[in-house]
DNA sequence: TTCCAATCGGCACCGGGTGTCATTAGCTTC
DNA sequence: GAAGCTAATGACACCCGGTGCCGATTGGAA
């Protein structure tokens, strides 16, 4: 997991120079699995078409579940660095909003990619279960960041609730997002955070609208 | 999984009869996990220390990770009935909070089982994994009361958003109620539920005390 | 050229999970 | 009480993801 994303191409003094990329391996697996399904695409079949053996595919991915999750950490320390930066007088909530919908924000060519690593994580039962894996991390950085803010330790029940609930209004809006075509992810985020924010008492637009 | 939690002694008429029952099952596994641990104990164990084949385990319960979901099914019907039942003019968010207060409040003995279970998905990685799988039905019981009283379908935003919402911190909740020693379940939820519908905005006493 | 360092490949092994099929145990009917 | 139906059980063979181990490869540096 520590280098997971890496560039890798050749680093450190001395050895072998490494095959491929992670993200060489991550398109090639992304687009295997978009094909025959997630379940029916085999470790083999993954080495097989990135040119390697089955056991030198573990070293790059611990597993198969890591495979979608190629840029999470970087993406973690840009929330975390946004939420280290903002205004402290800016309340808690929005700040946690202004910061999510901040960092998804994605370039135009990045979009199919982070579609079809969505639609993996977020509609395949094994990458769903697995991912609740990663978002331990992300709720620790919203909790971390919550905490000083409430004067509690960042373990303690409302940093904790905080991280949680944002965490799942985010997954709900991402759900909204990939399930509509031309769907618009920070304003879908908005509109959920703010939800969040309000105690779901919003008599707003969102709801006339149906959105 | 249709018929996980089952009684299971003797149903229709002939054949054999069952060996054992899935409540047995689950003591017999609950115990040996919290003894070994649950990685360390594999399936052929569980089922030589309940006196069947590995073969006959696979049909009480469909993998080891849904062990300790017991009566999981028989909550969610009673957390369907409660909210079906409650007055129509609360607002939503306080009915989601009775109804899942009222379905934690858990009789003394089963106290015991209940934190072994708990310890469990929160705790093990692949349950807390696994556990993801299972929440979706929680969920889709509060967006399927959100959504008419929203006038919304229960698969749009909003809808979604509370169930994601409301979930996410109950689970925080019950985190807190499983590192303290003698927490009070229902008062946890009570508390963080409550910090949801203000949009954690409350000036409150859970957080004076620093619960 | 030699040495070192890191990657790679192959192999054996483990554990969870499934499909298949013969066997067993019980109830019902004659 | 024997035949027949039904359903659960047990044994076996597989598949697949994941890991430990070790020798073989490929490069840079001394």
């Amino acid at each position: 997991m520590a280098e997971v994303g890496g560039n890798t191409q050749y680093c450190g003094r001395g050895g072998r120079r490494r095959v491929t990329t992670h993200l060489d391996l991550e398109h090639v697996a992304l687009d295997l699995f978009t094909e025959h399904g997630y379940e029916a695409t085999t470790v083999d079949q993954l080495a097989l078409a990135a040119g390697m053996s089955r056991r030198t595919f573990f070293r790059y991915f611990p597993s198969k579940n890591d495979i979608a999750w190629g840029g999470f950490d970087r993406e973690l320390e840009r929330l975390r660095r946004w939420l280290r930066d903002c205004a402290p007088g800016l309340p808690v909530m929005d700040a946690i909003r202004q910061a999510v919908v901040a960092c998804n924000r994605l370039e135009e060519d990045e979009i199919p990619w982070h579609r079809k690593r969505m639609a993996l994580i977020l509609r395949v039962p094994a990458l769903q279960a697995h991912a609740t894996l990663r978002y331990v991390q992300w709720r620790q950085v919203i909790a971390d960041f919550a905490a000083p803010r409430l004067g509690q330790p960042a373990d303690s029940l409302v940093p904790q609730a905080i991280a949680y609930a944002a965490l799942g209004v985010a997954i709900a809006a991402h759900e909204q997002w990939l399930a509509a075509e031309h769907a618009d992810l920070p304003a879908l985020l908005d509109i959920a955070l703010r939800e969040l924010a309000s105690g779901f008492t919003l008599p707003s637009l969102a709801r006339v609208r149906g959105a």
